[in-house]
DNA sequence: ATCAATCGTTGACATTTTCAACTATGCATA
DNA sequence: TATGCATAGTTGAAAATGTCAACGATTGAT
């Protein structure tokens, strides 16, 4: 009784301020749920010693288009230095290989290698779960509807 | 025609990766228009000496709910220490006022003095300014339509 | 009266972001 | 073809942010 007292003072205020007109705005909806989001993603991909910046660029990676590092950079709203440590560490770690670009001899192609492919298509499951879990109040209809208007807000 | 080149060229290789599966990941969509759109609204909010976390605190600090630094933190997925830095600026300006918690000596609550909430009014048509740019692809009910969803996600 | 928990605060530490160089290469044109 | 300007990747430093442990004051339960 008593620490249910407690936890229910705790969760009635908790919410409290969802009253606030700041729970109209979009930017601080988006920050809030991408908080969220990539805390439960991080812990998921933690077994597979991969954040969500080293997963998102392993992911690229393995995409086929064999994006350069500035590619990389500007998709993932990174600065190329960035780019530079995320390859250095997915590179050490023989999951991805730089190759020189194929038109342009300054870039350099970023591509999974098998190991790198193997391991991605683990975490993909725990990527896909945890996604799962962020969007749990939504049901399938709604989570497709929440990913067309995102990506249209981004790309039309 | 030579800059033009170059121009369509960049065009046309910077959404190239949109292909990538990762564009179906919603913690991804939410990372990037989130990192787009806390630009566009602190360039918006700079003219007020505001970032995006300063107004936050001021637009709930101006709601009337009289939130305590705590329950800012927790509203705002920010350490309260991050808090007690944002909260010393911002009475430093004499935008916002602490008071002791009303039942609970150990709390704080935070309210906007008079010249805050003049100064918020004024920052509050930048950041809607901000808002509707961020989401200029997405006409009014799409844009109502992703509000809707992303405080489903959040608050059920 | 005591004991554990919570609030705000401080300070240390780690991570992330941002920026300015630098080399090598590409592109346009004089 | 030589020259000048822009760009790709890299390095390193500085600034901003995030994380965490401790502390005094206060609370609430026993």
């Amino acid at each position: 009784m008593t620490i249910e007292t407690q936890d229910e003072q705790r969760t009635a205020t908790k919410d409290r301020l969802v009253a606030a007109p700041i729970s109209h705005d979009v930017g601080f909806l988006l920050a809030k749920l991408h908080a969220g989001g990539s805390a439960v993603n991080n812990r998921a991909l933690a077994e597979f010693d991969l954040k969500v910046r080293s997963y998102s660029v392993l992911l690229l990676a393995d995409s086929g288009l064999e994006p350069t590092q500035r590619e990389l950079a500007d998709f993932l709203s990174l600065d190329p230095s960035q780019i530079v440590a995320l390859v250095d560490e997915l590179e050490k770690r023989k999951l991805v290989v730089r190759a020189p670009g194929n038109q342009d001899r300054r870039a350099k192609t970023v591509t999974a290698t098998s190991k790198g492919s193997e391991l991605l298509a683990q975490a993909a499951i725990a990527a896909r779960d945890a996604e799962s879990e962020v969007l749990a109040a939504l049901d399938d209809a709604e989570a497709a509807q929440l990913k067309a208007l995102l990506r249209k807000a981004l790309w039309g």
